[in-house]
DNA sequence: AGCCGAAAGCTAATCGCAGTAGCTTTATGG
DNA sequence: CCATAAAGCTACTGCGATTAGCTTTCGGCT
C-alpha cells in the first residue's frame, strides 16, 4: 500500500473541503478520510479527536480570515478601515458559507490546541483594534468598539448564513446600513460634541 | 406501569431543562427520556426525531423570548425602546446560556415544524420592528434597521456565550456602548442632517 | 359493566460513527 | 542490511438515534 502522507495540516485541509462541501452535520471522519484516501481510524495518528480537528479548523479559519482582512486593511485607517474589514470579512464567509459555524461552538481553550485558538483569536482581535484606532478611541472605549464590530460583523453574518433574514429586501443593502451605522458611531466617539449620553 | 402521560409540548420542556443543564453537546434523546422517565424510543409518540426536537425547542424560545420583550418594550418607543429591547433579549439569553445555539443551527423550513418556525420567528421580528418604528425610517431602511438591530444583539450575546470577548474589560459596558452606538445611528437616520453619506 | 380501537410505552434489534487495540508495513538513519 | 518509529490497516467496542413489533392503558360506546 502506497502512503498517503498524511500530516495535521493535510487533514485539516481536507476537514474544511468537507466542511465546505456538506455543512456542518456532513463533517464526519468517515468523510474526511474517505476524502484524504485512508482509512477512518488512520486519522488519529494525526488528531486526538474530533472535536480536536474542530479546534483546528477554526485555528486555520481564523489565521486565514485574519491574514486576508489584515492584508486588505493595511494601510487604511478611519471610516475607509472600517468598511474594508466589513466588507472583507463578509466576504470570506461569503465564500466558505459553513465556516462561520466553526467560530461559535468550539470548546474554549480546551484541548491541547487551546492555546493555538486563542492566539489565532487574538491575531484576529488585533487587526480589528488597528482598524479602529484611527478613531481616536480610548482606555475602554476601544475595546468597547472593538466588541461592537466584532458583534456586528458576526451577528450579521451569522443571521445571513443562517437563513435569519427571510424579507426579500437586498441583504448588501442591508450591510452597507449597518456599516454607515457602526461608522457614524465610531465617529460620533471620536470627536464627541458634547458630553451627551450615557458615562 | 403507570403511563407518563406526555406530550409534544412536555417533552420539548424536558429538552429544554436538558440543554439548559448539559448544553447542546449534552443534549440527547436518552437524557431528555429518563428526565421524563420513558424509555428513549418513547419519545418517538411525540417527535418525528432529534432535529424536529431542536425544531421545536426553537420555537418555543423564540416565542418565549418575543413574549418577554414584547411585553417590556409595550408602552415605549424610541430610544428607551430600542435600550429594552436589548436589555431584556441580552437577559433572556443570560438566564438560559445555551438557548442562544438554538437560533444558529436549525435547518430553515424543512420537517413538518418548519412553518412554526418561520412564524415564530416572524414574531419576534415583529416586535423588532415595533420598537424601531419610532425612528421615523421608511420603507427598505426599516428593514435595515431590524437586521442591524438584529446582527447586533445576536452577535454581541452569541459572542459573549461563547467565550469570543476574552478581554477584562467589562461585558455590561461594552453592551452599554454598542446600545449607545446602535441608538445614536437610528436617530442620525431619523433626522437627517444633510445628504451625508453612501446611498 | 364490559368491549374496542387508538395511542403511549416497552423491549429488542439495527445502523452509523467515534474511538481503541494491536498488527503490519514503509521509511530511514546508522 | 537492520532496527525502530511512524503511518496505515483491520477488528472490535460503545453509544446514541431510529425502527419494528408487542403490550397495556384509556376514553368512548353500548
Amino acid at each position: 500500500m502506497a502512503r498517503a502522507g498524511l500530516t495535521q495540516q493535510i487533514v485539516t485541509t481536507h476537514a474544511l473541503d468537507v466542511l465546505d462541501a456538506a455543512g456542518p452535520a456532513g463533517l464526519t471522519l468517515k468523510a474526511v478520510a474517505q476524502r484524504a484516501g485512508v482509512a477512518a481510524p488512520s486519522l488519529y495518528k494525526h488528531v486526538r479527536s474530533l472535536e480536536d480537528l474542530r479546534v483546528l479548523m477554526a485555528v486555520r479559519v481564523l489565521t486565514e480570515a485574519a491574514e486576508r482582512i489584515g492584508a486588505a486593511v493595511m494601510g487604511l485607517a478611519g471610516d475607509e478601515a472600517l468598511r474594508t474589514f466589513l466588507r472583507e470579512f463578509r466576504a470570506y464567509a461569503g465564500q466558505y458559507p459553513h465556516r462561520h459555524t466553526l467560530l461559535e461552538s468550539p470548546p474554549p481553550a480546551a484541548g491541547e490546541h487551546g492555546p493555538a485558538l486563542e492566539a489565532a483569536s487574538a491575531h484576529l482581535v488585533e487587526i480589528a483594534f488597528a482598524t479602529v484606532r484611527g478613531y481616536g478611541l480610548t482606555g475602554d472605549d476601544l475595546v468597547h468598539a472593538v466588541r461592537a464590530l466584532r458583534a456586528v460583523v458576526v451577528g450579521f453574518v451569522g443571521l445571513e448564513h443562517s437563513a435569519g433574514y427571510l424579507l426579500p429586501t437586498d441583504l448588501d443593502a442591508s450591510f452597507a446600513f449597518l456599516t454607515d451605522l457602526l461608522a457614524a458611531g465610531l465617529n460620533r466617539h471620536a470627536h464627541p460634541p458634547g458630553t451627551q449620553d450615557r458615562a
